[in-house]
DNA sequence: ATGAAAGCGCTAACAG
DNA sequence: CTGTTAGCGCTTTCAT
């Protein structure tokens, strides 16, 4: 900064509202300084300019590295806190770093505000975090009045796929769940809301699975503890329906003939043309978009009315859902899944 | 700072010592300050502390989100980091968020090294970035002299997988590429090789594909391009053999049984038990400790001998591969392929 | 072992 | 519009 000033006879702090974009300077001293500066290879140092404001402009994010579904929304985040003039700083959640531990280094770099992609274990820690700095979940629900929450109406998102697959023709249709978490326990009651009211309550069955492709695989073994296999399958999470279709079609269980799915999150892999995922979206772009504007409207004193936005889940139909075939497969016919490899 | 200071009726820079483990200080005053500052909740301020100090401790990494294989290098860079007494920043490539960008993001925190999993794409631009501060790229190869180098041994891992397929006795064994970049082209030249080693060069055929499941899916397609369907494939990496994979078996073409697969990078995605990927193992956490071993020494100013450090991989037999079926697929048989859906 | 003082590179009030 | 003057919260000599 001094080196620039001098090159180009002026002060340090012209030069420093010049680099920032500041008011307070003539058109030609603006390009002229901005020249100078380029041809030095000037970049101003973070770490002074994060101490000197009074302000950070940085949002902190935490999220999960290899989770598509956290791609899409840190790529939104990184473009909207652009538009909001801040910088993001991420926080990895790993195997062997929690939340709480990614969390304490966003504070540490005195992010103005954090947005939790991971998800949160206690609600008590959240409410100290929240108490420290304007904190929005993303994702998953939490009644935490200390916290802002944006999400997608999962019951809802449920429902249109049960509708969805119901209209279709389908009456024995299980859910295989997401296991413990807000919107895991919504997405069961959603499902279980929706079947009730087609009348379908006896047909209704809730199988163990979890948010991974894993998770989605181990549950395909227990399609095959009743007598009958369903007519389809809505599953937690798109990584689950990826796994559960991989066995199933291994199976020689093709789908969505003798089985249809239905994933939820509408991440990059429901959209790889050879998967073509029919799968509740939760438009990731808009959600970080309102997260960052949530973040900042908290930041900048705006009136917050609803502390939690809900959007409305809307389905994509792609291929893994038809018409049932008309007579359900026996047990007997799924006798190959076990030994199958591959 | 000021305040536990105060608090504990001692001067700040007693203080600092303490907070940060320096030597300096009696192991009373150390419990002592250290029981005020936790239950002052005393957290540094990481900007302060980064712009006063010399030396930043920074490690800066860029990554793709979404990447299984930069998830385990990351979760080990975060461990091997904390090890060395570093800290670690993060810069994401997104589609709309190139490499270069993400570098820039880590020089204006003045991190005092790069670590890049991303792939970069201008040689001459890494030299630049090189020049500035010590750098090493992971997964990819790079002959500039500018930059450090950990990676597999990609030639030798091909060998590997080939060498596996014909001791079960395949000999029509296709190699899908990964199209452009180092890597994907030494694996490409380390089939040609182990497929001439073995007297098969009549038999060798490169499929052009990708690094993602869509493009092994793709290349799928181009597989019947033959009169006869090869018994294996070996491909760029897992996600693309992932990918070849669905649409196989989808296909009604059993794998291994029909076709045996293997992947590249024994990524998280190989390792599900549903996908039991016969892959070629990369040792990522190892990977990760050497790259950071690697900047700290650069830091430090230790004698580096090699430049380039090259991991023997090997190979992880899991359940993709298998003995050929006696007398291969005809072309006929692979008529299912273009109307299945899933 | 402890305290005092001088910055790190920048921003933000102010006065000119 | 420009230059001057204080800090931001911490680290790091250097005395004590």
């Amino acid at each position: 900064l001094e080196d620039v000033a001098a090159r180009a006879g002026v002060s340090r702090a012209l030069v420093s509202i010049v680099v920032r974009g500041a008011a307070g300077a003539s058109a030609e001293s603006r390009t002229r300084i901005l020249t100078i500066a380029a041809e030095m290879g000037y970049r101003p140092d973070k770490r002074a300019s994060l101490l000197a404001g009074h302000r950070s402009q940085l949002i902190g994010v935490t999220l999960v590295i290899s989770h598509p579904f956290h791609a899409d929304l840190v790529e939104g985040i990184y473009a909207s806190a652009e538009r909001h003039g801040y910088e993001v700083v991420l926080s990895a959640v790993t195997p062997s770093r929690g939340v709480q531990r990614a969390v304490e280094t966003l504070l540490d770099y005195r992010c103005e505000a954090a947005i939790l992609l991971a998800p949160v274990v206690s609600e008590s820690w959240l409410s100290t975090v929240g108490a420290r700095l304007p904190t929005v979940i993303v994702g998953y629900q939490s009644k935490n009045p200390a916290v802002d929450v944006i999400r997608a109406a999962d019951r809802d998102g449920m429902r249109l796929a049960v509708d969805h697959l119901v209209g279709l023709g389908h009456r024995s249709i299980v859910h295989i769940d997401g296991g413990r978490g807000s919107s895991a326990s919504d997405r069961r009651q959603g499902y279980r809301q929706a079947m009730r009211a087609h009348g379908l309550v006896d047909q209704s069955r809730v199988i163990s699975g979890g948010p991974s492709e894993e998770a989605g695989a181990k549950a395909a073994g227990r399609l095959f503890d009743g007598s009958e296999l369903p007519t389809a399958a809505v599953t937690y999470n798109d990584r689950c329906a990826v796994g559960l279709c991989d066995v199933l079609i291994r199976s020689a269980i093709s789908v969505p003939r003798d089985l249809s799915v239905i994933g939820y999150d509408d991440s990059q892999i429901a959209r790889l043309p050879h998967i073509g995922l029919t799968t509740v979206s939760q438009d990731a772009s808009r959600m970080a978009n309102l997260a960052v504007e949530r973040a900042v409207a908290r930041l900048t004193g705006s009136e917050v009315t609803e502390r939690e936005i809900v959007l409305a889940p809307h389905l994509v139909i792609r291929g893994t859902s038809a018409f049932p075939r008309t007579g359900s497969l026996l047990r007997t016919q799924s006798s190959k899944v076990r030994g199958s490899a591959f």
